[in-house]
DNA sequence: GTCTATAGAGTGATAGAC
DNA sequence: GTCTATCACTCTATAGAC
């Protein structure tokens, strides 16, 4: 039982993979069961309601995962400057200086955002509210620490997106610089 | 003869929205002959090549629209910042103050992306180096010139996925603006 | 024997190509 | 409209734990 569950989460970062390369429409159960090595029977033993579950599963997996690394630090009262480097540390670290593109972004692109809509627009809030938390902290204005939280997660899904259509990681780190010294200013 | 192009070309927009809504892969031959109100036969007939063909006269047909209403009038020497302005004017109008979505952006962002890399990232250079001159002749050095450039469109890219992903038109235009502002100020 | 997890052949529907 | 390939998904036969 407890096997189970264990290799249910370990395929979690695969399926992750697969969506995130291809997008919810173009991730097929061909390549579901080839990134994994798993069967399709294995597939819907883990996961009954198919390639949404899966889906579901793995926006869940994004969200715990950015919950603990990014938005839990950045909410709390101690230090928050520190909190506020350590996110692009986290940032840069987790879509790996511009290599990876995020998810959650894409997903909000096309169709596939209606199925998802709730747990995508949950991702940015949160972000948005984290930092602009941590931001008042700071110093800032309860608007202004907002409206610098919303132009920063803004100014990272514009750099992932500019940085995968030119093929240039220096795009991501330029924005990310300035990103941070932006905020690192006050 | 005539009659034959005139339709291909009118056949072009509608295709575009049915791209942009779905994603490239997201978009089936039915969903595009339910949109155009033409039957396989036509379609195959107009785009031999198929959905990729279709895609690619889309991008193209985008590109075109770029290059008239935004390109061009940034890269002439007379009244550059009146050209700027009009630039925001006319990224408003296009993307529908936000409820549209960037079809070259998007694509960007899955695999379709290895199909259609030369064109995404002429879109891109193309805008950043229109926009770039523009801002040199208002002043800008070379070099600033284009990381202003580059700002800017990536801000726009940015502000469009987040715009989606929270439903929420006012942070299209409030990016917009403050990216207009930055611009203006020189 | 009983049970659970699995692989993969088989299902109808629908894809894109022609 | 017709084709084949592939889609998401179901189901059956079996392998191994007890």
């Amino acid at each position: 039982m407890t096997k189970l569950i264990a290799e249910r989460d370990d395929v979690i970062p695969k399926l992750a993979e697969v969506f995130r390369t291809h997008g919810f429409e173009g991730t097929s159960l061909s390549l579901i069961s080839e990134a994994t090595g798993l069967g399709k029977g294995s597939l819907y033993n883990f996961f009954p309601g198919g390639k949404e579950e899966m889906a579901r599963e793995v926006l869940a997996h994004v969200d715990a995962w950015f919950t603990q690394h990014i938005y839990a630090p950045l909410s709390r009262p101690e230090d928050p400057d520190r909190a506020i480097a350590a996110m692009f540390d986290a940032v840069d670290e987790y879509f790996r200086a511009g290599g990876r593109v995020c998810l959650v972004g894409a997903m909000a692109l096309d169709a596939t955002r209606d199925i998802f809509a709730e747990k995508i627009r949950a991702y940015f809030t949160g972000w948005i509210d984290a930092l602009s938390t941590a931001l008042r902290r700071c110093g800032e204005s309860r608007a202004r620490a907002h409206l610098l939280a919303e132009q920063c997660v803004l100014e990272i899904q514009g750099a992932l997106v500019l940085t995968r259509a030119l093929g240039d990681k220096a795009v991501f780190a330029r924005a990310l610089k300035q990103s941070r010294q932006r905020l690192a200013r006050g």
